[in-house]
DNA sequence: AGTGCGATTGACT
DNA sequence: GTCAATCGCACTA
């Protein structure tokens, strides 16, 4: 039996998806989000994430299980989507097993299918800012509150593809933005790449 | 019921 | 480089 697939993508499966949040953060780098919307198909391949772990200070699940975070504590593999800011939203994948609060950030996409689309989400024309940063992605892809607790193991308005390139060159560094728990080298992104996120200086 | 505060962004000096 | 916008949420009382 063959995986399913759609519009040349075929979904991963939540087998697919190690349990542990650093190793899933590691893992969703290069993997493709596809988003299905009346407009069309959309996509772009994850470049930049972030892990947020059982303990951590920094994760929104570090305080117990609230109506927001309850995604998190769930099975892996499905959406939580938050408002920042009050003023853009953030894409998650949670992570661990069911009744564990974790989750990885996509913090950046290489946009590649319905660029034309997310430009006109966006506002803006530039290709490498129409999804470099978590909130500019979640904006170019039309996330929003509506898609938490998404399935992204499995076909439908949001989920995760395999990506045919491989062997890419990850780095790792501290996460941006943050004012608790900013030391840990939770942070993974495709080294050199020009649609991640943050200071050059963590780039490279 | 009131308060303080962000896993950000875009505009501006 | 600096900084304000903006609002849902968690916490205090």
């Amino acid at each position: 039996m063959s995986a399913a697939t759609a519009h040349g993508y075929e979904v991963l499966a939540r087998a697919d998806l190690p349990v542990d949040t650093v190793d899933l953060a590691r893992t969703l780098i290069g993997k493709v989000v596809v988003r299905e919307t009346s407009d069309g198909l959309l996509s772009g391949r994850i470049v930049e994430t972030e892990a947020y772990l059982v303990g951590d200070a920094a994760s929104h699940a570090y305080r117990g299980e609230t109506a927001r975070n309850r995604v998190l504590f769930g099975d892996r593999g499905y959406a939580y989507v938050y408002l920042a800011y009050g003023v853009s939203y953030m894409l998650n994948v949670s992570s661990e097993a069911a009744g564990v609060g974790a989750g990885v950030l996509v913090r950046a996409l290489e946009p590649l299918v319905g660029i034309a689309t997310m430009q006109l989400n966006r506002g803006v024309e530039t290709l490498r800012d129409l999804a470099r940063g978590p909130g500019r992605l979640a904006a170019a892809l039309d996330i929003d509150r509506r898609l938490d607790g998404a399935d992204l193991c499995r076909i439908g308005p949001l989920w995760l593809a395999r990506d045919l390139h491989d062997a890419l060159d990850i780095g790792i560094s501290t996460r941006i933005g943050l004012t608790k728990a900013a030391d840990r080298l939770l942070r993974f992104y495709v080294r050199d790449n020009r649609f991640v996120s943050g200071p050059k200086a963590l780039n490279s």
